[in-house]
DNA sequence: TCTGGGGTCCTAGGACCC
DNA sequence: TCTGGGGTCCTAGGACCC
């Protein structure tokens, strides 16, 4: 076979048919380590992040926490039977999106195609940096000891031809190793491998295939293609695919991901206790709304799809939604589609969790609205998202809410500098 | 001291229209 | 009056990821 320079160009433009060289980093009990960091008293100790103080499980167990056997979604009384001296310690996420944000900066040294797969994984394409920077191993190295010498923090980085091998390889070796699996060693590497290793096969996936007689990732691409559509349908053969260790899903770069719309947004908590009272559901129901409100206003969307998911006691999960005639972005007007559907919904169980999210975005245009109580509206909304941006959730919100939903810190939006309503 | 919170994508069924 | 199929919109739920 010869290559012309048609195909060269074409594989030039065109990444996915051209050799890559992908790098997945997978930091290293990220919120743990975090932590760690920056109280000295925490180091060296088993420790585990939490989210909430009452009902929860472990987010992040530090190294010498999994020494015991502590896993993230750990029961907090399952963490202390393993380990007793484990530290819990309360998360605190903007801890984790600044370190984030200084190791974006550090990997966008290397490369500008960087895709932010989570707060802490990130995969890198590397492909052509050879002349500049080595080879794609001689990269993980430099890049692991940035990440050591400027944060303290350490990573595992997987090295493949595509992000599905990247990610499988910064998997096999925790914590702080580098995985190269390169095109010769993929067969090698996948025949007896576990299905469920594949990022994509989760646990319902992996029991089906069971079923069907395949558990590694050799017999799911040495599968017949409609033994696996059959069941699967399109899926089927990304699954082939996947036990092949083909793929080619494009790594997209922050600045790409940056232009894609969210497709939703929303906020859902576990209440302290399970709650049977429709009106202690809604007051909780319209802090979550009032939440969204702002997360959909700072990111220029309106939404038309208000759905509210409840979950039972017993753990059973159900959502209802309603599709609005035009599209909302106020707190106020997504809690009354949500608190409309509740109150549709004949409650069989005390409810442990609540959730409000929007759908079926737009982009909204920045625009000054013709009538003037919409103005007057836009403004005061704008003026509370700057206090409550600044000074937190909450510090104001609309006065009717204050008086039919009293929580802390409340102040009324007539609330002014020097008025007579400062509190 | 039973089991978090934030998303995306896919499927399936019913309503409705042509 | 009955038969029928395609397409779109909407809703509910499940699987998966971190």
């Amino acid at each position: 076979m010869s290559l012309d320079l048609s195909t060269l160009q074409s594989a030039i433009r065109n990444p996915q048919s051209a050799m890559r060289s992908i790098l997945h980093i997978d930091m290293n009990a990220f919120f743990a380590s975090v932590e760690q960091r920056s109280d000295p008293a925490l180091r060296g100790k088993p420790i585990a992040v939490v989210g909430s103080e009452r009902r929860g499980v472990i987010l992040s167990p530090s190294y010498e926490a999994r020494a015991f056997g502590v896993k993230t979604g750990m029961q907090y009384h399952e963490a202390r039977n393993l380990c007793p001296d484990i530290v819990l310690v309360p998360a605190s996420p903007g801890k984790y999106s600044s370190a984030c944000k200084q190791l974006i900066t550090i990997w966008e040294r290397f490369t500008p195609l960087v895709e932010l797969f989570s707060i802490d994984e990130a995969f890198l394409d590397v492909t052509g940096c050879e002349s500049l920077m080595g080879d794609p191993v001689q990269i993980a190295v430099r890049l692991k000891n940035e990440i050591w010498e400027i944060m303290g923090l350490t990573c595992s980085v997987g090295i493949a031809r595509n992000k599905l091998l990247a990610k499988l390889g910064s998997d096999m070796l925790k914590p702080d190793g580098i995985v190269l699996i390169s095109p010769g060693d993929e067969q090698e590497v996948l025949e007896d491998l576990p299905v469920k290793e594949l990022c994509g096969i989760g646990p319902s996936l992996t029991h089906q295939l069971a079923a069907m007689g395949i558990r590694t990732c050799g017999e799911l691409g040495r599968a017949p293609l409609a033994k696996l559509t059959a069941p699967f349908g399109i899926l089927g053969e990304r699954l082939r695919d996947m036990g092949r260790g083909i793929d080619d899903d494009p790594v997209v770069s922050r600045a790409e991901q940056d232009e894609e719309d969210s497709k939703s947004v929303g906020h859902s908590m576990t209440l302290d206790q399970d709650c049977g009272e429709l009106e202690m559901i809604q007051r909780h129901l319209l802090q979550l709304c009032e939440k969204v409100g702002r997360r959909l206003r700072r990111g220029g969307y309106t939404g038309r799809t208000v759905s509210l998911t409840l979950r039972y006691a017993d753990f059973q999960t159900f959502s209802r939604q309603q599709r609005l005639p035009r599209p909302v972005e106020h707190g106020l007007d997504i809690f009354a589609t949500a608190s409309a559907i509740l109150a549709r919904i004949s409650l069989d169980q005390p409810v442990r969790l609540v959730g409000v999210s929007v759908s079926s975005l737009e982009r909204h245009m920045s625009q000054v609205p013709l009538f003037s109580d919409e103005r007057k509206r836009k403004f005061t909304t704008e003026a509370m998202d700057d206090i409550n941006d600044r000074y937190g959730d909450f510090t104001v919100t609309w006065g009717t809410l204050a008086e039919r939903y009293q929580h802390e810190r409340v102040i009324s939006p007539a609330w002014r500098p020097g008025g007579d309503r400062e509190y």
